[in-house]
DNA sequence: TCTAGTGATGACAGCCGCTGACATGAGATC
DNA sequence: GATCTCATGTCAGCGGCTGTCATCACTAGA
């Protein structure tokens, strides 16, 4: 006999996610979800470090797949290209058949500041990485650091589009495209009229 | 007789700089600030929405002052430099005689990640205020979305070099410098006339 | 001058997030 | 079969935060 059924940790995901979509993130106790998978409320923290944190698993898959992205690419490429291909990278992790679970999971963290706040706090994250894998590259400061936050915000931008009702595109495709708007904005479209 | 002196949620920020500095953010309970003040643990909430925000006071007025410089710039100018406008505003915010008082600030900070997520969230909230105000003026998504980001970062970066010990420029300057190197990351050299 | 607000505060009870410490027992290792 | 490992249970407890009600200097109106 089993003393304990495996994954627990994704049991305790899932159940978080169905509790705060039926009754809101602060109306579902860590006790509530541990409760709905079977285990303890001190187990459950024994898995996440704190409650909003059930929702945020799997980010370091992501930073992972981008810095290999980064790595990749060609050594003389200028720092926004080499963004561009971590970019691309992480963009696999994302198929199109988890766009609903995006879209559920999306829900809950809108209507809440303090997921909202980690959510940032994440992103914030994988900029970091990226600048730090810039800087290994050899990129300078602050390009780096503005590359990378830079290639964060297009990340965010095209990922909120691409969970939008009706697209169709990929993320990848979609990152291509807001990183385009990117450099039309501070480049050639932008640098008439300063005065 | 008064009963209660007043500037109670001044107080209560020094106190709470000083003793964060002194002993760390987590070892300093919010009724220790509270009884450096001589008000009750109650007090201090209802000053304060959370023990992170005593340190975060004071960021609607930097939200306004960028708004308004927003809001002043040339109707045709592009969103880049509208954004620069209304940072040159808010940089008014920060004469160089509160260098010391940022930079001790920034070490509490700097050393607490629940606090560092905070300010990510205000840096978030800034450029989500500029984003909508650039719509206002009519600047199409997700070039909006994309200046207020760059914005925000511009502001971080150069506000990270202003508290650099032996700095000297004005934070002005540093912005400008710092936004020079993000035109010139993303394409085209910049040419810039702004005064 | 009496009276009815007003508003910042104190006092207190209580929930919940989160942690440390210790015990338990099924499976793996030798 | 003795021992080790390690995910888990149990329990006590702190600190963040909130709701509720009382207090009382001060203010405004009758």
């Amino acid at each position: 006999m089993v003393r304990w059924e495996p994954g627990t940790r994704e049991r305790l995901q899932a159940a978080a996610l169905e509790l705060f979509t039926e009754r809101g993130f602060e109306q579902t106790t860590a006790a509530d979800i541990a409760a709905a998978v079977g285990v303890s409320e001190r187990t459950f923290f024994r898995h996440f470090p704190d409650k909003r944190e059930v929702l945020f698993d799997g980010q370091s898959r992501l930073v992972d797949a981008v810095v290999e992205g980064l790595r990749a690419a060609p050594a003389d490429a200028p720092a926004l290209d080499v963004v561009a291909a971590g970019l691309r990278a992480g963009a696999e992790l994302f198929p199109d058949d988890l766009r609903a679970w995006a879209r559920l999971r999306r829900a809950v963290i809108a209507e809440h500041p303090a997921l909202l706040e980690r959510e940032r706090h994440k992103m914030a994250g994988l900029a970091r990485t990226m600048r730090a894998a810039l800087v290994a590259r050899g990129t300078s400061e602050p390009a780096a650091t503005l590359a990378a936050e830079s290639g964060s915000t297009v990340f965010t931008v095209a990922f909120g589009q691409w969970i939008a009702e009706g697209e169709h595109r990929s993320l990848a495709e979609l990152q291509t495209a807001v990183l385009d708007d990117l450099r039309s904005l501070t480049g050639t479209a932008s640098d008439r009229g300063t005065a």
